[in-house]
DNA sequence: ATGGAAGGACGGACTATCAAACCTTTTCTC
DNA sequence: GAGAAAAGGTTTGATAGTCCGTCCTTCCAT
């Protein structure tokens, strides 16, 4: 049996983790500015053929000078992601149809497993807290997302979009930004890991029915049962992606 | 009954979430570096009177350039959270005892219920993880740790600081750098909201008697009662906040 | 035809950061 | 005691990202 002085050493001497003096990551803003609207137009939270903000009130919004946002802007023309047009009502616009999506670097294949690791933590809390927090009303329209997730089921990236709506719409009901900004950068980053994997109209049919689930779970309130589903759903993803990449 | 068609629009006409054209945050390389050290020095995770690794070696680590971990490093010295002494086997060491903690800034006062809303996410998916992964090994050290919680339970800085070895330790057992790295911000955020709150032992102990459940429902890798019990702790917190902060 | 609203382009100033060299202090080793 | 070694402290110049302001160009509505 320890003493209570061996166990306040054991408490004191444990080793600093890596993560203390881990790299800092100093993106630049304009490098921000890129993954932020990239990400956003991949995830087709920016419709395509809709419009952004005019720049100098977009620069405003994101804080940042509008020679910063041009570069920004400069970038996504040339990936063929917006176009821009001149004049009175032009403005920058999000392509249609979107360019083809690259495959994935091998940074993002090498981290997939951390990347699946910190989507369940966010879909986690969000489902606690919507279930917590969620209104009828809110669920009313995530409810027509699921339904519309039917027709997709022969259309991956139909299908894809859809549920980024219903994961990123399931996340607004938190009322909590952080989460749906976690939500979006998590929901991006699994977007280029799974781009390039067959999805069968069984498995996406089965993976929707989870979404109904979870809703029903959050409708009435019930965490641990949405935790559950969540847990489930992700799984699905997690082991397809391990019989596919390294380290699996 | 809505058609197919219906469902198609209502998915696509959803508003972009605010979150798409947010601030764009450039925190810049030496602010940065103050927050992580100094985050890693209020958490106890660096040991006061320990020393850091010399500078030429910690700015390779960090990947900042010498002059930018000077600045860093000044700014830690000048707020009394650590000094300097020159000379063979001189080096930066973490002053011992502590300078006393600043009041919580009102930003982040305002942000009180974001910042539990995240560390419930992340504390929800790593107990989920770590019941997946954990070994019986990592967990025996964390059992020390919980007993050395049991003789600290007067002394709440000390407690405090033994719980954040705990939840950031657990977090170590998923071996997700990302999940440790969310876990040690969440809760050097934690600490600022909580450090001027009365916490009487017996509140204490009932939190720590869940941090046995919790370890315990991790080694015998029951996720779903490893959630029950995170819940249950995270909430706890919660309801005090909520009594004392504004927007509760 | 004119004015307004949008994108497009340029130039100067500022600041953070980097890189490299060099100085000063202390202590260990021979 | 001399010198090497290891640490923090200092200086300097170059570079690049960012900001701000100004002006130009295009195109539509009135």
């Amino acid at each position: 049996m320890s003493t209570p002085e061996d166990r306040a050493s054991a408490a004191a001497t444990l080793t600093p983790p890596d993560a203390v003096f881990a790299r800092v990551r100093s993106q630049t803003a304009f490098e921000e500015t890129v993954d932020q609207l990239g990400t956003a137009i991949k995830l087709g939270l920016l419709a395509p053929g809709s419009c952004l903000p005019a720049e100098r009130d977009l620069c405003a919004r994101l804080g940042i000078a509008r020679s910063t946002l041009r570069q920004a802007l400069t970038a996504l023309t040339q990936s063929g992601h917006v176009f821009a047009t001149r004049g009175r009502h032009g403005g920058t616009f999000i392509a249609d149809p979107q360019p083809p999506a690259h495959p994935p670097s091998a940074e993002v294949l090498a981290q997939w497993r951390e990347i699946c690791d910190q989507r369940l933590a966010v879909e986690l809390g969000v489902a606690v807290l919507a279930a917590e927090r969620a209104e009828p009303a809110d669920l009313d329209a995530l409810d027509e997302v699921a339904l519309a997730l039917e027709d997709t089921l022969e259309d991956f990236p139909a299908y894809r979009q859809a549920d980024i709506r219903l994961h990123v719409g399931l996340a607004e009901v938190t009322r909590s930004d952080r989460l749906v900004r976690e939500m979006t950068e998590v929901q991006g980053a699994m977007t280029d890991l799974i781009a390039y994997i067959a999805h069968p109209p069984e498995v996406l049919s089965s993976s929707n029915a989870q979404h109904r689930r979870l809703l029903a779970a959050v409708r009435e309130h019930d965490a641990m049962r949405a935790v559950s589903v969540v847990i489930e759903h992700l799984k699905g993803t997690e082991h397809i992606l391990a019989g596919l990449l390294p380290g699996g």
